[in-house]
DNA sequence: CGGTATCCGCTTAGATACTG
DNA sequence: CAGTATCTAAGCGGATACCG
């Protein structure tokens, strides 16, 4: 796919003769990126999803307990529940062991491997963002305190 | 930050001495990465914040209803609502400009537009890793028809 | 051990109507 | 033009109890 952002011309030009549409914004909309995008994002953006990914990225198979240790504050059903999406969009693969007692095992798959890399970018930029975000909604909530107004 | 995913070893031997924590880890949860994922993930991860960043991603100074037209199917409210988050995090400034009518511009704080990149990557994996999620989710359902129970 | 079932509250997002 | 206000439905997530 060779998608790129429109250059400001580009942009401009959209903008002014309103009919016409960039390859760019096609490609954001319904049929394109913007339905893939939204799709992943409900999956991962989720409270969960990342965090799972995370444990399950040093490429070893965790059975079902060690993830809850490895994620403090999941209940048992979340950690089902972001399981099974996780297993259901062929990102997580799951083990189960005929034993007694049984024993499951997760791991992530090659799909699943691919996604380490763009979720420890995430994860860097929230890390390195956070204070600054932090500290700009302190600003933004002193300065409204007073009027329900934004811009008064 | 040196943190980095623990050695297979590391892992095992955070295992069995179930006390221990590794530093990776105590890195994800609450006081570390975790609380930064979660809530930047929290935003983020909504419907639209991603669509509105690849919309002012480009550069050039956008207003709200040029925004809206960049962004099909959002309402007057959603983009508002998700506008004024990403202003209180500081990732958008607004500029009002007292006219009749009114003007208003929204672009990117240069904290927001170090947001474009780990946007794109994730962005790219979805748009890559669509087909196969899509298809592993049909996988999954149609095995799935019959019991509720999941391993039988 | 590794789940499932149920209930319930909170947040998110859409539709609609109104405004400086 | 660029919002705000209100209402409502749906989804997400937590707590608890029970099960193979």
């Amino acid at each position: 796919m060779a998608i790129r952002p429109p250059t400001l011309e580009e942009t401009t030009a959209a903008e002014n003769s309103n009919a016409r549409i960039s390859e760019y914004e096609s490609a954001c909309v319904a049929g394109g990126q913007g339905e893939a995008i939204r799709d992943v994002l409900n999956h991962i953006g989720n409270k969960w999803t990342l965090l799972i990914v995370r444990a399950l990225s040093v490429g070893v198979r965790l059975r079902f307990t060690q993830l809850q240790r490895h994620i403090p504050g999941i209940s048992q059903r979340m950690l089902t529940v972001t399981l099974r999406h996780l297993e259901r969009d062929g990102l997580v693969r799951r083990t189960l062991h005929a034993e007694v007692p049984p024993r499951v095992e997760y791991e992530l798959t090659d799909i699943g491997t691919t996604l380490i890399e763009p979720a420890r970018a995430l994860g860097s930029w929230a890390t390195e963002s956070y204070l600054s975000v932090l500290a700009s909604r302190e600003r933004f909530d002193a300065t409204l305190a007073g009027g329900p107004n934004h811009s008064t």
